[in-house]
DNA sequence: AAGGCAAATGTTTTT
DNA sequence: CATTTGCCTT
């Protein structure tokens, strides 16, 4: 056997992690120290050098993208398709498994996946049904207390209250939440965890299977998995199965959701002949900004001890700029990102990263005040907006009528002149007698027990999607999409939404035609709207499109984790905002901030840049801030500050800017257009290609417009 | 059932 | 400050 193409591009240290063969390894490995690498090229001496069959592994990762990087990653490497291996995410695995087991796992053959959406309606009617004052009981906060016990592991009978009144009647919501998706056959997400945890342990037949099959658990980002992951890793992997584990407690920063960093050092307690190998050889950043990043994670008590090093070069000190203000600091990262566009850096090698959502907007004004591209990484999912969900529920329901969180999404979207009380009484009657929505429905309508007009519009309802099912039957799921968005009136209903939202709307629900039409099923046409529907309930559908075009990356701290950049830009680096005021208080989220610190220094390649604004306007009050802690930690030598005053305001862009994107319409975003409708205007953003391309234009007198480019007739000035 | 208005609310978000 | 929400009005 030629071990050579698995070994070759390793360093020692990552060999040694690759070929070891102790039941369990913990691998440490530092930011860009070729983690997923490891686990790649172990995966393939494992099959290609001890034989195992491919049926034998099991990969699990955190997030699709991460998963589906796995699989690519692996069958280049093995030059076949990762067949019979289970590559997944923790939730992938868990649907996987309770949809094989349906039954030992108390479950009715057709559940359904909830997000938290669904999970959030659900939660709001139980509150009505208690008669509880939701401002004493915030749904949210009531979601957060049920997700947190789920992580945790615990059932509503597991939770102590301490007779403590308030909780016990978080505990009875609970308990009502359980009892209200048992009986609708509905699964949130964290239950899907739970459930696979309860199935290893009420079923040992079950459990035993699957350890005889798996020879190999493998598990990527290990310091974000919580307790019930942890504790359902632990049981399957059992005394009989090896496991490695990849990850990095300096980059945990999940642990407001539930991830538990202590399970890296549990690791090494349950597990069995453990072995731990530290990957600190760093391919990605100079060694400048390797030592501000050791520097300030050093801060941390109760590492278990890296410290990042490079064969590279020593690079560039970091740049710190003080703004005056919010606007003054995007000012200086845009201009910086111009002038490195002009020294033959691409605007995607660049990004911005910050630690809350709403920096991004005095950023995007100055982005687009400069005719800057820019791209939003993370932030609203394709599968979580309205429109896409709304078509969703269709599909949903003509799958499956008695998928009661769909039916409660569309029942009265678009409106079909049916009140409140109609849908009150459908929710008495489903509960009543323990059916489903669409049951209950049927039942009231054979029974004539509704006022005429409703009865009339709940039939018109029930019949439309009958029409959907029987359309399921006959056409191809992306026909069928464009079916149902037709005959339920959807894309017409979101089309009226006001002016360019709802342009936005039908362009979304387009994209999931187009969606529809590339989803690919695993096993026949047939299983095509089942599959693509689990894909859709799991997977949030990451970005598509406008990949093409050269943008500025910009994203949140935490959406960067895992992603790299040549030049990167951290910007509201001060106290309050970052280390974030409501994180300062409470025991170890400190710590946290500060690894979400090292995440954002150690995505940096060649050169990073710290901002922060000694004022800022922020929830409309002026506030004054210190740089961040952070800063102070960073040794002095690999600072250098930037003078104020370096930055001569330039002349806001006549003409055509240096840096425009441009498409195949000939527009280029600052550019001054004329409309023959609307006037002058000036080209604030650019979307789509061919036929589909919109225009973004700020007209002088009727302010700002999108616009279909083949249409606008825009000419420019 | 839609539109208008006041009030609430505002870290981070893999599934 | 700005956006979303829910309640109230027609």
């Amino acid at each position: 056997m030629d071990v050579s193409s698995i070994l070759d591009s390793l360093n020692n240290v990552q060999r040694e992690a690759v070929s070891c063969d102790k039941k369990s390894l913990l691998v440490l490995a530092g930011a860009g120290s070729g983690k997923t690498r490891v686990l790649v090229h172990r995966i393939a001496w494992l099959v290609q050098v001890q034989g195992m069959p491919a049926s034998g592994i099991m990969a699990v990762t955190f997030t699709n993208k991460a998963a589906r990087e796995m699989r690519t990653r692996i069958s280049e490497l093995l030059h076949l398709s990762p067949q019979g291996m289970w590559v997944g995410t923790f939730h992938g695995i868990a649907h996987r498994l309770l949809k094989a087991h349906w039954h030992d796992a108390g479950l009715p053959e057709n559940f359904q996946i909830i997000d938290s959406d669904d999970q959030l309606r659900m939660v709001k009617r139980l509150l009505k049904e208690f008669e509880l004052d939701d401002s004493r009981w915030s749904p949210k906060s009531v979601q957060w207390y049920i997700n947190g016990h789920k992580d945790e592991g615990r059932r509503a009978a597991h939770v102590d209250h301490h007779e403590d009144p308030y909780e016990k009647t978080l505990v009875k919501l609970y308990q009502a939440y359980e009892v209200a998706c048992e009986r609708s056959g509905q699964v949130d997400f964290g239950e899907l965890l739970l459930r696979a945890h309860e199935l290893w342990l009420k079923q040992p037949a079950i459990l035993n299977h699957y350890q005889q099959r798996f020879q190999h658990l493998l598990v990527d980002e290990f310091q974000d998995t919580n307790t019930i992951q942890y504790a359902w890793l632990r049981v399957l992997a059992g005394h009989a199965i090896d496991i490695t584990v990849v990850g990095d407690d300096d980059q945990s920063i999940y642990g407001w959701r539930g991830a538990k960093i202590e399970n890296i050092q549990q690791f090494a307690k349950d597990f069995n002949d453990t072995f731990t190998i530290k990957l600190e050889q760093n391919y990605r950043s100079t060694s400048m900004i390797l030592d501000a990043a050791n520097a300030v994670i050093a801060n941390n008590p109760e590492r278990l001890g890296k410290n990042l090093w490079t064969e590279g070069a020593l690079g560039e000190p970091i740049s710190l700029y003080a703004g005056f203000n919010e606007q003054d600091e995007a000012r200086f990262i845009v201009e910086q990102i111009q002038g490195h566009v002009s020294e033959d850096t691409l605007l995607s090698e660049q990004a911005i990263l910050y630690r809350s959502n709403a920096q991004s907007r005095v950023i995007e004004e100055e982005l687009i005040r400069a005719g800057t591209p820019y791209r939003i990484y993370g932030g609203q999912r394709f599968y979580d907006r309205l429109e896409i969900k709304n078509a969703v529920a269709y599909l949903r329901l003509s799958h499956f009528r008695d998928d009661d969180a769909a039916f409660e999404r569309v029942i009265n979207t678009p409106t079909r002149g049916m009140g409140n009380k109609t849908v009150e009484m459908i929710r008495n009657r489903a509960r009543e007698q323990n059916v489903s929505l669409w049951r209950a429905s049927e039942e009231l309508l054979s029974e004539c027990s509704l006022t005429k007009r409703a009865s009339t519009a709940l039939a018109a309802f029930v019949e439309l999607i009958n029409d959907c099912g029987d359309a399921a039957g006959r056409l191809a799921l992306d026909e069928l999409t464009e079916f149902v968005l037709e005959a339920t009136d959807l894309q017409a209903f979101h089309g009226k939404e006001t002016g360019e939202r709802g342009r936005a709307r039908v362009e979304n629900l387009q994209e999931l035609v187009n969606a529809t039409r590339q989803f690919e099923p695993e096993s026949d046409a047939s299983s095509a709207l089942r599959e693509f529907l689990d894909t859709a309930a799991l997977d949030a559908g990451d970005a598509q499109a406008d990949e093409y075009t050269d943008a500025v990356q910009l994203t949140t701290l935490h959406s960067a984790k895992g992603l790299e950049f040549p030049v990167v830009y951290l910007a509201g680096v001060e106290e309050n905002l970052f280390p974030h005021r409501m994180s300062v208080e409470e025991p170890g989220r400190l710590e946290e901030e500060r690894r979400l610190c090292y995440v954002g220094i150690t995505r940096a390649m060649r050169l990073l840049y710290i901002t922060y604004a000694e004022c800022r306007r922020w929830y409309g009050q002026e506030s004054f801030n210190t740089v961040s802690r952070f800063v102070k930690e960073i040794p002095a030598e690999c600072l250098h500050e930037v003078r104020v005053n370096t930055n001569i305001s330039r002349p806001v862009s006549a003409g055509r800017p240096q840096f425009a994107a441009e498409n195949e319409t000939g527009l280029a975003l600052g550019q001054r257009v004329w409309h023959s409708v609307f006037g002058e205007g000036i080209v604030l953003n650019l979307e789509g290609q061919g036929s589909n391309s919109r225009v973004q234009v700020n007209f002088d007198d009727e302010g700002s417009k999108w616009l279909v480019a083949a249409y606008a007739k825009l000419e420019s000035i």
